[in-house]
DNA sequence: TACCTTCCAGATATCAGATAAATATGATGC
DNA sequence: GCATCATATTTATCTGATATCTGGAAGGTA
């Protein structure tokens, strides 16, 4: 049957977990904007070949990312997108995925520069000593990626997130998903997988520094300055 | 039965909806931390009286906003608090509704230190003659609410959300509602609804005039202070 | 002993079909 | 014109059967 063609590369997911993706995916891709809304319920499992209770399911949990609305005679609606939760990590993957531009990318380094400096300064305040032996693995991976023993992005992303952990703030922590996904992004636009230099390691060690110092505006700058970097190629990329 | 007791004041959700809740802030309030998990899909639908597919339908919502997941042979289990979706105005309701605490209050104010001045900013470089129409309209409920004709509370929320949507960043936009949680549990803290006064709305205006004149500098000082304030009143409140 | 495979029990996942409840729409009556 | 009502359509809920997954016990082998 179709599904089996169709979800084959969706891994050890359960049905209604595929489906959710692949609506999901749908409604952000915008197909059902244009064609009048979804189909009825009904007829959502007719197409897909699923019991009713798999595709309610799978409505279910997108209503729970706010993407739709599902009431009796009116069918299932998709919400404004202002209504999505943008910051869930599933929502964020379709997004991207749909529709990559350099204009999203943007968005995502504006929310980092709002983010992570201000997490480098409550850091600098509330840090425990695990948070800055964290922090210091992170730096150590960065210089074993410098060498060629370690891989440079997830290094690179170790750190910013073990930043966000240090700030021992519960909304911080969770951006880690976040930034983790923007820095993948960027890669795919710089789209050489750029190496590790010994100015980056330079960088990133001063926001550790200030931490460890307990200096919250010299670690909100250095964690600036490592975002403005990649602003700066960002703007490049978009002048091209 | 208990059912209609324990929902009535639920409003006009419907079954799974309730269930979703009342299960969400039992995980949020701990009550399945130490007897050992939640019991399972079957005890569940005992429990509380209602059909499997209604339980089901709840268990996806959770799993959906990150709180639990549920896996054949091993139950519903409860995810570590790292991984619920916490911007999730849901998930965000019932943590506070729960564990209602100044130190969450503080973290909510870090948050919006990263991220008000930086949407004031950016307000001033791409906001539209529209965006600044709305936080012109906003200033002026202030105003009223000063002399006793419009809400104080609800003026002041339109106001910091006004600075969102200007920012014309999405991820920025969506922090509405957790902006908006925000000033509402600021007050349920500072608990009399103090009335808005001429230097409040001064030092409102001064972030609509950065941004009229395009001075990110300026609006995101202007906004800073606007939190500064509040985040005073916390921590006098927190030494007292 | 240690490891590997097989099998089983217990839990969720999926399906099917019936009935209940909600609501947009058009019909009706004044 | 407006309120009220009837109805058809769609989701919501319940029930029970079957399939599938998986942790751990049982047993075999080197």
């Amino acid at each position: 049957m179709a599904l089996d063609i169709m979800f084959q590369f969706e891994g050890n997911l359960n049905l209604s977990q595929r489906m959710t993706h692949e609506l999901g995916k749908a409604i952000v891709r915008g197909e059902y904007k244009q064609s009048g809304g979804l189909p009825t319920e009904a007829e959502l499992c007719d197409k897909f070949g699923i019991s009713r209770s798999a595709m309610r399911e799978a409505v279910k949990m997108l209503s729970a990312k706010g993407l739709i609305i599902s009431r009796p005679r009116q069918g299932i609606r998709i919400l404004p997108e202002d209504n999505w939760n943008i910051f869930d990590a599933d929502v964020l993957k379709w997004i991207l995925d749909s529709n990559p531009s350099l204009l999203l990318l943007k968005e995502f380094l504006q929310m980092r520069m709002a983010i992570e400096p201000e997490a480098a300064a409550l850091a600098a305040q509330y840090a425990t000593t695990e948070d800055i032996e964290n922090i210091k693995k992170a730096i150590i991976r960065m210089q074993a990626a410098h060498n060629g023993q370690d891989d440079p992005l997830q290094s690179d992303i170790a750190f910013h997130i073990s930043i966000l952990y240090a700030s021992s703030n519960r909304f911080f922590i969770q951006f880690r998903e976040f930034v983790q996904t923007a820095l993948n992004v960027s890669i795919r636009y710089t789209n050489q997988l750029k190496g590790i230099t010994v100015g980056d390691i330079q960088d990133h060690s001063r926001v550790l520094e200030a931490i460890e110092q307990k200096q919250p505006e010299a670690a909100r700058a250095a964690a600036k300055h490592l975002i403005e970097e990649a602003q700066e190629l960002i703007d490049t990329a978009l002048n091209k």
